[in-house]
DNA sequence: ATCATTTATTTGGTATCCCAAATAAATGAT
DNA sequence: ATCATTTATTTGGGATACCAAATAAATGAT
């Protein structure tokens, strides 16, 4: 085993890439900082690196920019955490709402099967137990056509696919209400006051306040996925 | 997650608890050096961390000593790295000979329940695929009666139970010529001339250098494990 | 006891990642 | 355009973990 384990560069990398897919127009300095809860400098530093790997470019306007390279190598981070996030719930019994920490670090192990062989075993998921699809082999992504619950037609059903937070308190809050991927969801309507959505979740019918409805997005109901 | 792995604390006191049951009366920096290959300027410095933090003592005659809390730790480190391959053998269906590595890895893994549910996962095995017990969730860790094939009364049957030797060579070797724990084994007769061993191994007959037949670690047949 | 070899230790580095504090540059609101 | 705020960058450090080369100390064989 080498004896640098580059995880910093594994997790800037897996932090670019989200912060790619979120639609950031300009990915900066700050925003890497923010999001790795790291300071500046020591961003910058790593950055300077990142560059020098040819995983990232530097744009003249001091943005951050994957490469094709430093894509793919995010792609195969998130493949795994993914493979081990559905591992622990589903052979370990997990909650799904625990696993993330543990997956954090088991993405880091380094080998050139140990992944694929645990797809196999777990009979090739085609999503983490928060929903979010898992890349394949090749890092091809699925791209989900999922909308929030606040563009949702009311009386219309959908069905939740995923997350937009993925905080702690925001999975703890979801596993507190039972609302997880796969579930019935349906809005009844908007209180005018504060925003909040009247919904029926499964058979229970519940208030959840704008931010949260933000939050979870759902598929129309016999949607492809 | 702490930024801090302390993979290598890890690794070192792993390696001191190895050449203690080895039974090496004075453990020495150098010892500790060639079995870690590692610089004994490097792991002189460790050791004195390690002494800073509790887990060895450096005696007057410079020899180090595990105290109760590293022996402790290094039993956990042992027992999350056995686990682990009984993992990759009986679930990713790896060979016994290649999961060594990655269980180095994985045996860094920090959480306070992981091991445990993997443990009952797998069934509370007893054994790594290697034969080595698996210290319990209190550290506690059978201790095998066995003896080497070179003390192997010629004529009576023994069951091949682990190995003294863990070197990649060693257990590629073993896989080549399908002596693997669990094996019958019997010794037919040893040759003046090299001491060399003719042996019974299954139902095939071979011969295996005395370095080999040194490594190889047996019970008597009908013997308590 | 002497001398060669081995072992232990010191010294001065390196690489990876991280920080705080100071400064410089860019941005934005007035 | 000016000034305040935000962002980027520089500078000087720190922790973990490693190395090579020099020196000191211990060991062992004659
Ligand atoms: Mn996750
Ligand atoms: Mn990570
Ligand atoms: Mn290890
Ligand atoms: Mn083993």
């Amino acid at each position: 085993m080498a004896h640098f384990a580059y995880y910093s560069e594994e997790n800037y990398l897996k932090a670019l890439y989200k912060l790619e897919q979120k639609g950031t127009r300009k990915l900066t300095n700050a925003a890497l900082s923010k999001m790795l809860d790291l300071n500046p400098a020591t961003v910058l530093e790593m950055v300077r690196k990142l560059e020098a790997r040819e995983l990232v470019s530097l744009l003249p306007d001091r943005s951050i920019q994957l490469t094709n390279t430093g894509r793919q190598k995010a792609l195969v981070i998130i493949r795994k955490h993914r493979l081990w996030e559905v591992f622990l719930v589903d052979k370990l019994h997990y909650n799904w709402n625990e696993v993330h920490e543990l997956a954090e670090q088991l993405e880091h192990i380094e080998s050139a099967d140990l992944v694929d062989r645990l797809e196999t075993f777990l009979g090739f998921p085609a999503f983490d137990p928060h929903g979010d699809p898992i890349p394949d082999k090749e890092g091809h992504l699925k791209v989900l056509q999922s909308i929030p619950v606040t563009d949702c037609t009311p009386g219309k059903n959908y069905l939740v696919q995923h997350f937009a937070e993925t905080s702690d308190a925001f999975l703890d809050y979801l596993q507190q209400v039972q609302v997880k991927p796969g579930i019935r969801l349906q809005v009844n309507g908007i209180n005018a006051f504060d925003r909040s959505f009247n919904v029926s979740v499964g058979k229970r019918n519940m208030v959840i306040s704008e931010k949260v409805a933000a939050n979870i997005l759902v598929l129309p109901e016999g949607a492809n996925q």
